[in-house]
RNA sequence: CGGGGCAUGGCGCAGUCCGGUUAGCGCACCUGCUUUGGGAGCAGGGGGCCCCAGGUUCGAAUCCUGGUGCCCCGACCA
């Protein structure tokens, strides 16, 4: 049993903490809501936005920068988008300080007020249309496909580490594009890239869906989302992708003149991952002993530990095992702590989540053998010695493809159908989960569930089939069923 | 912004009610020896503006006044 990680069972928040905290991914800061992102946190972030960033790069994008710092004039040109940003902006009124004339320390100079605010960026949206007016002129200059992976701000109410912070990484994709189809095109063609990478890359099962208007992204026509089932049945939003209409273009007055020399209003999509992924990547895989990584994502594939400890036969076997993963595209490490024992230093590697354990022992290479140990099911193995970067190579594969089936399972054992708002409520309380009913398509209907049982639409799935049936509260006619859950 | 709680070595806490030797414990850290197949044992050692500012007192971590910060529960959210 883990040192010091508090089961799931017993309080699943404490758990996330734990791991978090245990595994050495991040901490809190003396920040209020932001986090510091230790080294093993920052690996993966690293390791899912190179991912990322080639997946981009393969449909077309490319990489750009673009201020952290926004006039608060350009928030307000989007009506809806300022209103859904306006109460969580962090702003910036002075550009100087000067000595406390009291005293010690230093305060804001007065006399350095900044003619108009600037906005610590929540998203960028604004400033990045506000550029593209300069460059879109002619149809020659579309579509426009850009990202850029940056930080924002929103001053969140509460926070938790990587699933919600007041800071957080992220990328964010901004596209132009002369026709609507095109725009509607680009925003399925990303929702689709998050989901492939959630599944393959995370093993992470989604479901992609469309937001009602009432969870939309301010300004957005249309919000897709992937949204994932957590351990504790509730629902992560793991990415979004915006068809954001013309509003952006209408805003920020970006046209271009096309084919016929008439002068057209630009389409627009935005779409966005954040660190969030991380929370959404423990909270899927791991367990009471520690972080569960996918072996796509680990920074460290494998681990070799000495048995009892590091000695020249042993470093000899290690090295070359070391070798032979590295040959085939493995990343191992090998531990040569001689202060720690054996026992420490498995537990230590199962809290970091590496997939894959080596131990080499005398009494195994008498025998021309290792001990491999998985971490997804814990199950140690007997390996030769000549078998071992094969072995790995095939288990690797394994465990990835296992943990996606557990995820897959366990998404399936808690979705229900449900056809009524009785059994609404006691599925939601006893089972949880996502539940699959009917909705009459109205806000009104949907802040009243929300009321009463603090469960939200997640998203009208894409692949859903349609299907007459009755709003599982109001009874009027609907024509297909939407994921209600709890969500983060 | 409402309601509750907490502030003492890096972390987790005791001490505060009832003021009084040198502020203590566990973990972590450093040194040495013995260990090493699932979180080792012993011995020694380092590290504290006891949240801040004022006050009461011969004397304050402890009492009084006023601040500040953080956490938890709600409303808000990728």
């Amino acid at each position: 049993m883990a040192k010091e990680i508090t089961s799931r069972e017993e309080d699943y928040s404490q758990w996330y903490n734990d791991i978090v905290k245990k595994a050495n991914l991040a901490s809190n800061s003396a920040v209020r809501g932001c986090m510091v992102i230790k080294p093993n946190g920052f690996a993966l972030w690293e390791n899912i936005r190179d991912q990322l960033d080639r997946m981009f790069k393969d449909t077309g994008h490319v990489n750009a920068y673009f201020p952290l710092l926004i006039p608060k004039s350009f928030l307000s040109k989007e009506a809806e988008h300022v209103e859904g940003f306006a109460k969580e902006c962090a702003v910036v009124t002075h550009h100087r300080l000067m000595n406390d004339p009291d005293g010690k320390g230093v305060v804001v100079d007065p006399s350095a007020k900044l003619e108009e605010e600037l906005i610590i960026r929540p998203t960028s949206e604004t400033i990045i249309w506000n550029t593209y007016r300069d460059w879109i002129k002619s149809y020659r200059d579309l579509p426009l496909l850009v990202n850029q992976w940056a930080n924002v701000m929103r001053w969140e109410m509460r926070t938790r580490l990587f699933l919600r912070t007041s800071e957080f990484l992220w990328q964010e994709g901004h596209t132009a594009h002369a026709t609507k189809q095109e725009a509607i095109d680009e925003t399925i063609q990303m929702v689709n890239i998050y989901a492939q990478f959630a599944e393959e890359w995370m093993a992470m099962p989604v479901i992609k869906g469309v937001k009602t208007a009432n969870e939309r992204f301010a300004g957005a026509i249309d919000t897709y989302t992937i949204e994932a089932m957590m351990q504790d049945t509730k629902a992560l939003q793991a990415g979004t992708s915006h068809f954001l209409g013309q509003n952006f273009a209408k805003a920020f007055d970006v046209t271009f003149l096309d084919e016929n020399q008439k002068q057209q209003l630009v389409w627009a999509t935005s779409w966005g991952v954040s660190t969030r992924l991380i929370g959404g990547l423990i909270m899927t895989h791991s367990d009471d002993d520690g972080l569960v990584l996918p072996p796509k994502l680990a920074p460290q594939q494998v681990v070799i530990v000495p048995i009892p400890k590091p000695g020249e036969e042993i470093d000899e076997v290690a090295t070359k095992i070391m070798a032979d993963l590295k040959a085939i595209g493995i990343r191992p490490i090998y531990d040569q702590d001689k202060k720690k024992r054996p026992g420490f230093k498995f537990a230590e590697y199962e809290m970091r989540g590496i997939p894959v354990r080596i131990g080499i022992g005398k009494r195994d290479l008498e025998k021309g053998e290792v001990e491999i140990a998985r971490r997804d099911t814990k199950e140690k193995t007997m390996v030769p010695l000549e078998g071992v970067a094969a072995y790995i190579e095939n288990l690797l594969v394994e465990i990835q493809d296992n943990l996606f089936n557990r995820a897959l399972k366990h998404r399936a054992d808690h979705s229900t159908e449900v056809d009524d708002f009785d059994t609404f409520k006691k599925v939601l309380e006893e089972k949880g989960g996502f539940i699959y009913a009917h909705w009459d398509g109205t806000t009104e209907t949907e802040k009243k569930i929300k009321e009463l049982t603090k469960a939200t639409i997640r998203c009208i799935p894409l692949d859903s089939k349609e299907e007459a049936g009755k709003c599982v509260f109001s009874g009027n006619p609907s024509k297909q069923r939407v994921i209600f859950a709890k969500a983060y």
